[in-house]
DNA sequence: GCGGCGACGTCCGAAAACGGCGAGACTGCC
DNA sequence: GGCAGTCTCGCCGTTTTCGGACGTCGCCGC
């Protein structure tokens, strides 16, 4: 395993922690992540893939960005990976349901094992999982809290959000 | 699946329970087979292929057979059939250790994987999973109890085995 | 009727437990 | 010092257990 590295970015949703390897960005975490991050890094001062990853996150923050170029390698077992890879597809601003992604992944009655695999999302923001709801649209769940993901969802519908829930 | 038939088959070991379906023998299981046997089928008189397999357990426990030719179809898992075709390998009265069977698939540190598979051989004594001992010699278990192996292993040496420890 | 809320059913994948082992370290005895 | 017997720990496929970022149905209040 090659060595991670790790720097913290400072968000409107709080100190994002950015952790990458050599080829790609591995981890986004909030301050407060639940479950517990996976992976942890040594903190470095400059290193081509935190930067190009801090800049992307910065410019979606002021709202100059919707979708991301930065490597990423999202590590979990390979079901984990299709529903990752499934978040992908969920464009800046739109929703989809837990079902939806179960049935996009050809397993349409994986739903809760979806929402579970959804919570281990290790890219937070770039790999959008706020971007999924319960079917009728209440938000059920977030690893960095409720809040942030109203949040987020707030802001890619073009309203400017405050953290108050 | 096909409908299985089954015959209860006198021996030297106790009654033995020989299972088929159409095609081929499915299962041989000692009284008190540990663990439970997977396959359980209706009795029936006549069948081709219990007559076969009956035919050739009597003359292998008198003495007069060393190997079996009635069509088998010990049904698992893939790693299980490939333990269980490595034990085809294994030639009367000769005997191999559980890490000699994972070299033979292949797979040489999955010794403790091979001693699972073994424990669940659906055909003994036609699948000889009693000709697979210890690296030191020992006899460490058997789905029809440790005496019955050490029946078989003497009765392979030529000897008159008695079923006292 | 209709909408909202709460409980339950179901169905997955993940994680942990479990052996029919074997190699290596560790201990008492000679 | 050896040497045999014990113990510990790593391995690996299977089985079992566990818990959940859902969805649905029924009940209740309007």
């Amino acid at each position: 395993m090659t060595r991670l590295v790790q720097r913290i970015l400072p968000s409107p949703l709080g100190p994002l922690r950015l952790v990458a390897s050599d080829l790609a960005l591995v981890g986004i975490y909030f301050p407060e992540h639940r479950p517990a991050p996976a992976h942890a890094g040594d903190d470095v001062a400059r290193h081509p893939l935190l930067d190009h990853a801090a800049r992307e996150l910065d410019e979606y923050f002021i709202g100059r960005r919707r979708q991301f170029t930065v490597a990423l390698d999202p590590r979990g077992t390979a079901f984990q990976r299709a529903v990752w890879r499934a978040l992908a597809d969920i464009r800046f601003g739109e929703q989809r349901s837990y079902a939806d992604l179960a049935r996009a992944i050809g397993n349409p009655r994986a739903v809760r094992a979806v929402g579970a695999a959804n919570g281990r999302n290790p890219l937070s923001i770039v790999l959008p999982c706020h971007r999924v709801v319960a079917t009728g649209g209440a938000l059920t769940g977030y690893a960095g809290g409720l809040p942030a993901k109203k949040w987020l969802l707030a802001h890619e519908a073009g309203q400017m959000p405050g953290l108050s829930a």
